[in-house]
DNA sequence: CCTACCGATCGGTAGG
DNA sequence: CCTACCGATCGGTAGG
């Protein structure tokens, strides 16, 4: 029985799997699930068997990744760190997820527009609280001196699409480690942020 | 006849436009010819009158915004600015693109992967280039000490992946005007970028 | 610019 | 997990 449980429920995960990197190269609404299938390697009806419809199969990875983002914002609000070094943690977290759960990531960030309801909704609520608190340790840190007093919104948004950009680099075959990104990254947004 | 030049040449740019804004909202392949036909305010049959296919419309949007940023790298390059300037030129083009021509900008951006051969190759071949000579400014700038010795490929990706973000706020209802975000961003990058 | 229609493909189901 | 198949919808065409 337990077996059983582990063998679907790790045919389900690798078709998330597979179904991520489709969607995140051709888009979910390109991707038909004969296509899905054939990569799966079983016959476009048999994925039902693990799934309960397309809309599901993006729910899944959505909501799993914004999850992952969710926790970690929520034990950094707890944490007792510089509002500097919450926002430096904050870009080293995002850039992490964008390298190693790449196709996930990208899925969220590209696809969530194909969410049904009430799925969408939910996901627009999430994501306008973590930018609403984003937002506030940007402006905390601007009232304790340690940021510039630029708007907490620009802040935010280019930090979170300054991340977006790195799927670009991911494809692409440029002779830089994860680890220089990221310090790149860091330094080009943290020096921008910080009062000088 | 110039007369019905005109008038074809007309609706055809309404038949872009409306496709642009459904493109952007919706994604090339979840948008039908019927979606669009409707909001043209004629029959799906009618719309072959004015477009040879839904891949042309694709073809058309991003070539002619492509074209747009071409032209203004072109002259930046050939004027004698410090490369600081021109990073921050470039920064503002690019911020007014997003916000005066949102629907082609963002379409571009986001849809280019949906244009079929050989406008997908092409397209990747100029999206190439423009980063390459935009990596060369920055490059020119560090040798010249304006800037940081920050990786050039980093910079260029954060750059055109900040304006990205900026899709977003043209969505929502914040309470800053385009002027304030331009000068925001500016304020950012170049303060990350520039040598202290 | 429309009506009428084409073959292809879509997400998904029935039944075994 | 498969074969066989459903109704709906797709991009696009013929003919007027």
């Amino acid at each position: 029985m337990a077996t059983v449980r582990r063998k679907n429920a790790s045919k389900k995960d690798f078709i998330l799997l597979r179904a991520s990197a489709m969607f995140r190269e051709k888009g979910f609404s390109a991707t038909s699930m004969r296509d899905l299938a054939e990569m799966v390697g079983i016959e476009a009806a048999s994925l039902y068997n693990h799934i309960q419809s397309k809309s599901e199969i993006l729910q899944e990875i959505i909501f799993r990744m914004a999850n992952d983002c969710n926790v970690h914002l929520e034990e950094l609000e707890s944490s007792n760190l510089s509002s500097i070094k919450k926002i430096e943690s904050l870009i080293r977290f995002h850039v992490q997820m964008m390298i190693s759960k790449c196709d996930d990531y990208t899925v969220m960030i590209n696809e969530w527009m194909h969410l049904s309801e009430p799925y969408l909704t939910n996901f627009n609520i999430q994501r306008h609280q973590y930018v609403v608190k984003m937002e506030r340790i940007v402006a905390d840190g601007f009232q304790q001196k340690e940021m510039k007093g630029i708007s907490p919104y620009v802040a935010v948004l280019t930090i979170l699409s300054s991340v977006r950009g790195l799927e670009f680099w991911h494809r692409s075959s440029q002779k830089i480690t994860p680890k220089e990104i990221e310090d790149n990254m860091v330094n080009l947004l943290i020096s921008g942020l910080k009062k000088n």
